[in-house]
Order: C-alpha cells, then sequence, then structure tokens
DNA sequence: TGAACTCATTATGTATACATATATCTCGAT
DNA sequence: ATCGAGATATATGTATACATAATGAGTTCA
C-alpha cells in the first residue's frame, strides 16, 4: 500500500526514469539500442515532457548516450570501462578517505562508521555465510561507503562520489551479490572487511596517506570479484549491471 | 556574421543555458538567488520547455541546485568548495597521467603533447609576459590538459574530467588570468611549465606513480593562485567565476 | 548493379494550455 | 500584536499540438 500511495506521489518524470532504468538493467533494452521518445512514452504511460527529462537525467547518470543528430541510445560499456570506473571510484574513496584523515574527524562524527564496521564484522564472523548474512552485507557496505564519503565533508567530493557510484557497475557493492556465488566468497569478505577497518584506523590516527591507499586497494577487490565472475561465467545472472556490458560477439 | 549563423542553427535550448550560464557567471543572477522557469523564459526569450531543459544542464554541470520543492537557485560555493575542487581536480588528472604512463602511450599518441609543450616553452621564455602572451597561455594550456587527458585512453575518467572541469574555478586555466596580474607572475608559469615537462617524461618513461604526483601538485598552483588573488583583492574582476563564491558577508 | 534522389515516415524541437502544488498576503480572531 | 486560516497569486508539473529536421524506402537514372 505504501508502495501504491509512494508511486502517486512520485512525480511522472521520476517514474519514468525509474522504469527506463529497470529497462535498461535488466537487459530488455540493449546497448547501442536507440531508444525514441515514443517508444519511451509507450513503456512509461507518461507523456514526452517528463519522458524527455527521464532520458536526460539518465544520460548525465551514464546510462543514456546522446546522438549527436539527437536522442538517445543505450550505453555500451567494455569490460575495460567497468575496471576503470572501479578504479576511480576507488581514487576518489581514497581522496575522501584522505580528507576525512587530514581534516581530522571528530570522535563523534566517527562513531557511526564505527558502528557500521562492528555491525559488519557480526556478519564476516559467520563461516559458511548465509545468503540473508550476504545482503544484508550488501546493505551495510553501502552504508559504511557512503558514511565515510561523508566523512570528507566536502561536498564536491561527495557529489562526484556520487555520480560515479550511479552506475550500477562502479558502485561499491556492485559485485558483492556475485561473488557470493564464488568459492573464495568469505576469503575475500574477510579482507573487505580488514581494509574497512584499517581505514577506520588510519582516519582516527590522522594517517592521510595510508587511509587513501588502502582505500584505492579496497576497490580493486571488486575489480577481482569481476574478473573471477567473468570467468566462471555461472552467476552472472546475479549482476544485472553486465547487461551494459558490450558482448565480445557483436 | 557567423555567428548570427550559429545562433540561428543553434537550439533554443543551448541558447537559453549560454544565456543563464553568462549570467550566472558573470554575477547578474546571485548565489542563493532562486531562478523561476517565467524568469528565465523572460531573460532568454525562449518558451518554458527548452529553458527548463537548460536548467537541468546548468543543474548537473554544478552551477545551479535543486529546491527541494521544486525549482532551482544559483548555487554558492564557499572558498573550501573551490580548493576542493581543484584538489579534485588535480586527482582525476593524476589518475589520467598515471594511467597513460602505465598503459605505455604509444610515441604517436604523444606527439601532439609535445607539441604543446614546444609552443608553451616558447610563450613562457619570454621574461615580461606580454599580456597576449597570457592569453595565449591560457588556450595552450586548457590544449595541453585536454590532450593529457584523452592520453589516459579513458572514456570513464576523460567523462569525469570534463565534469569537474566545467566549473570555472575548478578548469585548468580557472585562475591562470587573475595570475597574470600578480608579481609573482612569471615565476609561477615557469613552474607550471616543469611540472608539464615532467608529467610529459614521466608518461614516457612508464613512471605512473611519479607523473600522478607530479599532476596532482600541479593542480595546487591553481590553489595557490586562488588564494594570492583573494589576499591582494586587485584585479578580482579577471575572475568571473568568482561570482559564485560565497561572501562572507552574507 | 549501384548510386543518388524523392518522398513518406518518424524522429526530435518548441510553444502553449491546463493541472496542481507551493508560497504569500490579507484578514480576522484571540 | 501575534498567530492562524483562507484566498490569491505564482510556481512547477504535465499533456499535447504543431513545426522542423532526420531517416529510410522505393524508384529512377547512370
Amino acid at each position: 500500500m505504501s508502495e501504491r500511495d509512494s508511486e502517486r506521489s512520485v512525480s511522472q518524470t521520476v517514474r519514468a526514469q525509474l522504469a527506463l532504468r529497470d529497462m535498461i538493467l535488466s537487459g530488455q533494452l540493449r546497448p547501442g539500442e536507440r531508444i525514441s521518445e515514443l517508444q519511451a512514452v509507450d513503456i512509461t504511460h507518461v507523456s514526452r515532457t517528463p519522458v524527455r527529462l527521464a532520458l536526460v537525467r539518465l544520460e548525465d547518470e551514464g546510462l543514456l548516450q546522446a546522438i549527436p543528430s539527437g536522442g538517445f541510445m543505450v550505453k555500451a560499456f567494455s569490460e575495460r570501462d567497468i575496471l576503470d570506473s572501479i578504479e576511480l571510484r576507488g581514487t576518489l574513496e581514497g581522496l575522501a578517505a584522505r580528507f576525512a584523515a587530514e581534516r581530522g574527524a571528530s570522535a563523534r562524527n566517527l562513531e557511526p562508521l564505527k558502528e557500521c564496521l562492528a555491525d559488519l564484522d557480526q556478519l564476516v564472523r559467520q563461516d559458511p555465510v548465509s545468503e540473508e548474512a550476504f545482503s544484508a552485507y550488501v546493505t551495510l557496505n553501502a552504508r559504511f561507503h557512503a558514511l565515510l564519503t561523508e566523512l570528507s565533508g566536502s561536498a564536491p567530493l561527495i557529489r562526484q562520489i556520487d555520480r560515479v557510484s550511479a552506475l550500477p557497475f562502479a558502485s561499491p557493492s556492485g559485485f558483492v551479490m556475485a561473488q557470493s556465488a564464488l568459492p573464495e566468497a568469505h576469503q575475500i569478505l574477510l579482507i573487505a572487511q580488514d581494509h574497512h577497518r584499517i581505514v577506520v584506523d588510519a582516519i582516527e590516527n590522522r594517517e592521510g596517506t595510508r587511509a587513501e591507499a588502502v582505500m584505492r586497494e579496497h576497490s580493486r577487490l571488486a575489480a577481482r570479484n569481476l574478473r573471477l565472475a567473468l570467468r566462471n561465467r555461472t552467476h552472472l545472472d546475479l549482476l544485472p549491471a553486465l547487461a551494459l556490458l558490450k558482448s565480445a560477439a557483436d
């Protein structure tokens, strides 16, 4: 019921944006495919005006690409693009961690991050990590990264990180679920959590360079997960984001 | 004449975007001020539909801020925001330089960058740098940074750098003209050019870390210029970008 | 057979009318 | 005098009609 309420209260523009985004990420609209406004109108059942705004928003979200002669097409990403986006996020989160450290995040501001860290600890402790635990991990992990980003205290940086993380395959939790299907799952989780711990410690001790380096390395776990997932091509269904991957067959 | 042609050929949306951007950067629309669609219609003489698109574009350009209840206001930046944006650009350009170095930019791709470097050398050699030389420097400097960014070969990274550099005070050439009025002008120019030379050298020798570090430091010259310009409050008129600065008086 | 041109179709660009939400100002009551 | 309610004005949200540009199919000519 609350969903129907929110559906009613939300603007047509947002509704269209959500619907189109879903179709792109689920692969119903394929990379390279042109997406005309009228087609989008049919899909979303809203008129051209909000549809057009939704398309523009999806463009700067990075999911669509403007066609020079007008209109939009679904953006296609190479594996390299994805890896670069991950490295990019790592670099920005590294900067955020450095800012937090150098500027002396107050104990009060560090508190939520530490709580989040403790919650994550509890999850990671289980040896065979249950499916639900993985799902909870994804949520908490996202929260940890969001808190860390906030801790930088830099609005321009927060903005950029949010923009990069909007691409599902570049987001901090983008490949965690895929990882759950891997034999190395628990091991990677332990390493990731160790990174989390180190970063908080470094920030607390004002070790900017250390905090930065660790966050950079941390993001490379996502790259590792991606490569592993692509190799054992099982469970790719856990990665809707890969619908955007340029297939080599094309 | 060509200007009139281009004015005619360009879409109303772009025209509105340009007009509004000018007014924001020139300070005719002040930070914090709400900018209603009808007001924008009056200013730009185009109808609400393209005006609205222009406003959305200016929002993700970073010049406007969405108001929760709808509409937009001119974004206000603190001095800290500006400094952070510069550091952010430096970090991203550093990553671009590292990519270029690690991935082995080919001699053929390095050529244009080296030419640009040589052109800059000639300008910098003059001791009292003329006004025109400064202006030429701005152009060439922008070109150098663009070429370097391209050299990373990473579309996602290029995109991000372009986004950051869209803010006038974060762009590589944002404070060069202001610098021209300073007594330290020539000295800073020499240092900047030395950075340029080192970065090219590092890329050529595949020294990724060195290239990255130098580009980071390079961006801090802009921060230095900003501080100097704000201190000797003369020649602030050379910095239209500062129209966006939150005044302490407010 | 292939290249180019024409015309029909379909796309986007723009303006505007209408609907709805939000802010403001006045007036009245406490 | 201050607070609150209601009306008025003004904002944005949405739909749609019309204008214009791009696209593609079919045909004709070299």
